[in-house]
DNA sequence: CTACATTATATGTTGATACATACATTTGAG
DNA sequence: CTCAAATGTATGTATCAACATATAATGTAG
C-alpha cells in the first residue's frame, strides 16, 4: 500500500512531507514486525537491542551509560531494561570494582542462545523489507539520510 | 553525528542494516523534536496527528475508525486520544444519528487556533531536518521508501 | 420477527515509557 | 583532608500504549 493509502490522504503538500511520513510509518512497521517476532520469546525491541549490543561486545562487559549511548532508543530507563534481562538470566550485572558507581553488564550463554535463535527470522524479515531496493539505491538512501540525521542532531542540540 | 556515532558502532554489516538503523533513529529523533514543541501546548504527537487529520476534513466530521486509519500510529486507543482532546475543548464528538454505534468527531475553532499557532514552528523544524537534501533526492528517496513500505505491508499481512 | 454474527467504539488491565528526582560514589578545589 | 560539585545508576510517579475484552447498535439468515 502506498503512503497515501496508509494515511488515506489523496496527496501530500510536497516531497518533504511525504518523506517524513515514509520514515515515520516505516519505522512504526519495523517496530511492529520486530515486536511480533520477539513476543513469543518474552523480549521487547529495546531488550533485544540491549542483548545485541552486549553480544557485539564479545564478552567484554560494558557500563550502563555506554549501553544507553548505543541504543536506538537511549531512554533513561536502561536500568530497568537490564533488570528484566537479568531476571530472565540473559544478562549479568556486577558492580564495577574500580568505580563502584558503575555497573558492568554482560550477556550470559543463555542470552547468546536466545539471540542465536532469533537471528534467522529477524534477518529474513529485515532483508525482505528491502526487497527490490538495489545496492546502489541503498547507498544513495544512506547518504541522504546521513544528512537528515545531521540536521536532526543539530535541531535537538539547539532545543536543549 | 553519523549513525555510527549514534550507535557507537565502528561499522555496519551492510548498507541494508545501516538503512534500517537510519530509519529507526531518524523516526525517533523526529518524534522527540515534535514532542518538545508540543509539550508546552499540552499535546502529544498522536493527539497532534488527530487534530491535523480533523483540520484536513474541512469541517466534515469523521468516524473514529476512519480517523484511526489515517493516523501514523493506528493503535486501538483512538477513543482515549479523542477523550483528551474533547476534555481540552479542541474536538467535538457526537453520536452519529444514522448509525448510533458510530461517533462523529470534528475539530473546534479552539482546536484550529491551537494548530495555527503550531504550524510555523513545526514546519520550520521539519523543513530544517531536510536541509541539504534537494528535490531530486527527495523524490528518489520517496520512490525507494515506497518500495520498502510495500514490502513491510506484505510482511505484516502474512504475519497475521 | 428473532437469534446470531458483525461492526463501531469504549474500557480494563498490564506493562512500558518519559521525566524528574534520589542515592551512592568519585572527583577536585581550596 | 574536607566538602561541594559532578558522575553513574536506580527509582518514583504519572502518563501512555498494547492487547484483550466488553458494550452497544446494526445487519442478516432462517
Amino acid at each position: 500500500m502506498k503512503i497515501e493509502g496508509h494515511l488515506v490522504q489523496p496527496s501530500f503538500r510536497d516531497e518533504g512531507q511525504k518523506l517524513h511520513m515514509h520514515i515515520l510509518v516505516i519505522a512504526r512497521q519495523l517496530d511492529l514486525m520486530l515486536r511480533r517476532i520477539l513476543k513469543p520469546h518474552g523480549l521487547t525491541p529495546p531488550q533485544y537491542n540491549v542483548l545485541r549490543i552486549l553480544r557485539g561486545q564479545q564478552g567484554e562487559p560494558i557500563a550502563v551509560q555506554s549501553l544507553a549511548a548505543r541504543m536506538i532508543d537511549p531512554s533513561s530507563n536502561t536500568s530497568r531494561i537490564i533488570d528484566k534481562l537479568v531476571e530472565k538470566g540473559w544478562t549479568d550485572r556486577q558492580i564495577c570494582p574500580e568505580d563502584r558507581r558503575r555497573a558492568d553488564v554482560s550477556i550470559t550463554p543463555a542470552g547468546i542462545t536466545v539471540l542465536t535463535g532469533l537471528d534467522a527470522p529477524i534477518n529474513a524479515m529485515l532483508s525482505k523489507s528491502l526487497n527490490g531496493v538495489d545496492e546502489t539505491t541503498r547507498i544513495q538512501l544512506n547518504g541522504a539520510l546521513a544528512h537528515v540525521l545531521n540536521n536532526t542532531d543539530d535541531i535537538i542540540a539547539t532545543q536543549n
